[in-house]
DNA sequence: CCGGTAGGTTACTCCAAGTAAGTTACGAGC
DNA sequence: GCTCGTAACTTACTTGGAGTAACCTACCGG
């Protein structure tokens, strides 16, 4: 293993690119964004500085992979968990409960994903809104479906309404440990699911 | 009046704390935490740069004094509004247009209040989460009170939902000018009043 | 073995956060 | 008006980390 480590020290350039997202998404977590230092994560990934900014042209270069990275893998996970729904209900109790468990298994991710904010660059800022974008299209498609006389501005704010809630919520969450996915979807699916069945009976 | 200026070099330490945060907020605003400099800062608030370490101590500790600054302002406008409420509706609904109209009305502090994840230091993090929590708080004790058998937990979880809620959509207005504060309102009272008073009754 | 390509390095620059050492505005008292 | 002391202030500098210039080499195929 470390003889191969060794005599290997040229890699793909997706795998090495894999392995620094990872190593980002580590370090971004354990120091958030500001603290933490494009030296750190090439020593970590075992290769020099200039190498981070082959790949990812900047730091924040590197955050944005690491926050498209986690926003594809967490809406692959929803996306999966609603599929098997067939009721309205269903549909946002699945979604969100693959939402909350996403969040407690992949911490790091989930610890990255509030950094968002620092990105400043228009353009990818843009593109992470765009990433958001899809999962609140989502939410916002399904629920006309159900509804269709519903305003479409409005299902947009229901959605929005929808996501920030959660992410509130699992913020919360780390500080109730008490709390788990399935409680945390409870209170979410309590509080919102009457409005929403408001609309789909109208 | 520029003579008067040229004159009196000097500020009393509050008056010049105050000018700091206002410069501060509106700099942070203009151009994020991160981009933003403190000799940028220092530079239009008319001082050196070391009198704003001074005052503040570090760039953070200027961002957590604007970021107090407006969440104390935020919440005093959003307790004034819901003064004048007596039946649990109308102190969400006053609550939440008083957020909304707020956040309209103030577009650096919101601006400012959207970087509170850059904040660092743990003792600051933790003074912050205590503002917010205040907020939670007082919705979560008004919610008890309209309905005193709720679980504490779930009235904590259904302050943040509705807290998270506002805040994502506040973002979401700022891309849909047609949206004012008071349709805003509305989306989330629509959303979120049933799942409420499903409470109040039980 | 050699050459070429793709992956990689060392040494450096520059800028902004922060600091050391020193200055002065201005009010009160004489 | 002058002087002294305090509180508000400055200039010049250091340092760490983001980013880059110039160059190197692993490794595969012929």
């Amino acid at each position: 293993m470390e003889a191969e480590t060794v005599k290997r020290r040229r890699m793909p350039k997706a795998q090495r690119m894999e392995q620094m997202l990872s190593v980002a998404e580590e370090v971004f977590a354990e120091r958030g964004y500001l603290a933490a230092s494009m030296d750190e994560i090439a020593e970590r990934v075992g290769v020099s500085k200039p190498m981070l900014y082959e790949y990812f042209g900047s730091k924040e270069g590197l955050l944005i992979g690491c926050v498209h990275k986690a926003r594809t893998e967490l809406r692959t996970r929803t996306e999966a968990a609603i599929a098997k729904a067939s009721t309205p209900e269903e549909f946002l109790r699945l979604g969100l409960l693959a939402f909350f468990e996403f969040i407690a298994e992949h911490t790091k991710s989930w610890a990255l994903l509030r950094h968002e904010a620092s990105i400043t660059v228009p353009s990818a800022q843009e593109e992470v809104e765009g990433i958001r974008q899809q999962q609140t299209d989502l939410i916002a498609s399904v629920l006309s479906g159900f509804a269709p006389d519903i305003d479409a501005l409005e299902a947009e704010a229901f959605a929005e309404i929808v996501v920030g809630a959660c992410e509130r919520l699992a913020l919360w969450c780390e500080r109730r440990p008490s709390v788990g996915p399935a409680l945390a979807t409870d209170y979410v699916v309590n509080l919102v699911w009457n409005g929403v069945a408001a609309r789909i009976k109208a």
